[in-house]
RNA sequence: GGAGAGGUGGCAGAGUGGUCGAAUGCGCCGGUUUGCUAAACCGGUGAGGGCUUAUAAGGUCCUCCAGGGGUUCGAAUCCCCUCCUCUCCGCCA
């Protein structure tokens, strides 16, 4: 969320930033709500002042008619009070649905645009894109081949969008994770596995919506929980409520988890095979920073999502994320998006995004300079290391050869145990 | 899952209806003393928000003792619900 006084005294940037970022939302309307909020507030507390000071005279009544007296009085301000209350949590209510849909601001540098297609493509990988002298296959006639993939086994156990990986397709996952989390590690981060369910309430704190028909989010019934669609959600909430010393920031963690994604409405579209599914494992790099340290993060959290990448020797581009497609919480935002042979096009494989205050204000999350009285909002980021299931994608089709066979990446090896697969 | 105990400021830990935003100790900050450091002594020290105002200083008010609800003129304190922690038992990977 943003800092309310800051809608109020920004209301035109404000406007401009949702319009940038295709946003319709009411912010004259929050702004006309939120003056009436503070007015109503100003009424409210002075009742509790009164109201106080007549409790406290009632211990010091000489005699029991005059604390009668201040009984009734003390009682007629406490109606008084628990009216006007009645109203102001209506209008709280009202400004707390519009301030929920207010996303965050944007980097002045990102490109402006209504959506994906206004991306700015701003760099490339060391990895130059396949020359095939044969017609490459995609991920899925490949990994059937090998023997990698039961995608009939996993939608009979669990319906359309679930696999089971079979073979060297789980001693990839498990190298690619190994992979990651031993460069993060050589990184500072540390790393942590995570619960794979999150209470509803860290999800809204991070920026998921888990109830309604357009959610991603599965939600376990008769309970406050669902399943978690990124370890972003957790880690973020690994820190609610807390004051940070300001010198431990900033605070990397690699988080490893499951996701589970619900991709409503995602139906038809790239949904072949591993691309879109309803579960997948991810390496996940998540950072707690001072607001001054959060832009360099973003930069060290794309350097490093590129040397994965650059290891795994898979071509890829990085995007800047155009305002109209960076979601709620995100001020700025870089995809690395994997060359795929077997779709002809390049396909994210990861995100990183600077979420600024935005998840810290929900979450409430802050620290504390020594030395100095109060304390301030911490700043979030996230970005994938690696998504494995996407990373497979890219992996087995760059890198598959004329006899169907397909070269481990070097980076790899140590942990495959072999060079080729399906030799 | 069963039984019990408990959740208070950065930490430890008092506080069972009013003058308690909260004793005391530690820590931290400032000062005195001091070849230096330490010790000792003195003083200060929770957070969020509103109003005032120049988004200063100062002043002032409201809210916060796990979270939510209730009783009461008044709740850290009494009642109900939820969450969490600890100990013991059970059950298990």
């Amino acid at each position: 969320m943003l800092d309310r006084k800051f809608i109020l005294e920004n209301a035109d940037l404000v406007k401009t930033n949702c319009r940038n970022r295709n946003v319709p939302t009411d912010v004259d309307r929050f702004v006309a709500l939120e003056t009436q909020r503070r007015e109503l507030q100003v009424q409210v507390e002075d009742l509790n002042r009164q109201a106080n000071a007549v409790s406290k005279s009632i211990g010091k009544a000489k005699d029991a008619a005059e604390r009668e007296e201040r009984k009734a009085e003390g009682r007629r301000l406490r109606d008084e009070t628990n009216q006007l209350r009645e109203k102001l949590d209506a209008l709280v209510a009202e400004i707390d649905d519009i301030h929920r849909a207010i996303p965050n601001m944007s980097h002045p540098d990102a490109p402006i645009g209504e959506d994906d297609t206004k991306n700015l493509d701003i760099a490339h990988g060391k990895t130059p894109a396949p020359v095939f002298d044969f017609q490459p296959l995609d991920h899925v006639e490949l990994m059937e081949k090998l023997g990698m993939v039961d995608f009939e086994a996993g939608a009979r156990v669990a319906g359309h969008g679930f696999y089971f990986l079979k073979g060297d397709a789980v001693l990839l996952e498990l190298a690619l994770q190994r992979y990651a989390v031993g460069m993060l590690l050589d990184e500072g981060f540390l790393p942590m596995t995570t619960p794979d369910l999150a209470r509803n309430d860290v999800l809204e704190g991070t920026g998921y919506i888990p109830r309604g028909p357009e959610t991603q989010i599965y939600s376990i019934e008769n309970s406050d929980l669902s399943l978690v669609a990124t370890a972003e959600i957790p880690l973020g909430g690994l820190l609610a409520g807390e004051t940070i010393d300001a010198e431990q920031l900033p605070i990397k963690l690699c988080g490893i988890s499951h996701c589970f994604r619900t991709e409503a409405g995602a139906h038809g579209r790239a949904t072949r095979g591993l691309y879109r599914v309803h579960q997948f494992t991810k390496i996940e790099m998540f950072a707690f920073t001072l607001p001054d340290q959060s832009d360099a993060m973003l930069e060290q959290l794309r350097a490093l999502e590129c040397r994965l990448f650059d290891g795994l020797q898979i071509p890829y581009r990085v995007v800047d994320t155009a305002t109209g497609d960076l979601g709620g919480p995100a001020y700025r935002k870089y995809d690395l998006e994997a060359w795929m042979p077997g779709r002809g096009d390049y396909g994210e494989v990861t995100s990183t995004s600077n979420c600024t205050d935005y998840q810290a204000r929900r979450l409430n999350i802050r620290y504390r300079t020594k030395g100095e009285k109060g304390t301030q909002l911490a700043h979030t980021l996230n970005g994938t290391a690696i998504a494995v299931s996407r990373a497979l994608i890219a992996l087995l089709e760059n890198h598959q050869q004329a006899d169907g066979t397909i070269v481990v990446p070097e980076v790899l090896r140590a942990w495959m145990g072999k060079e080729v697969l399906g030799a």
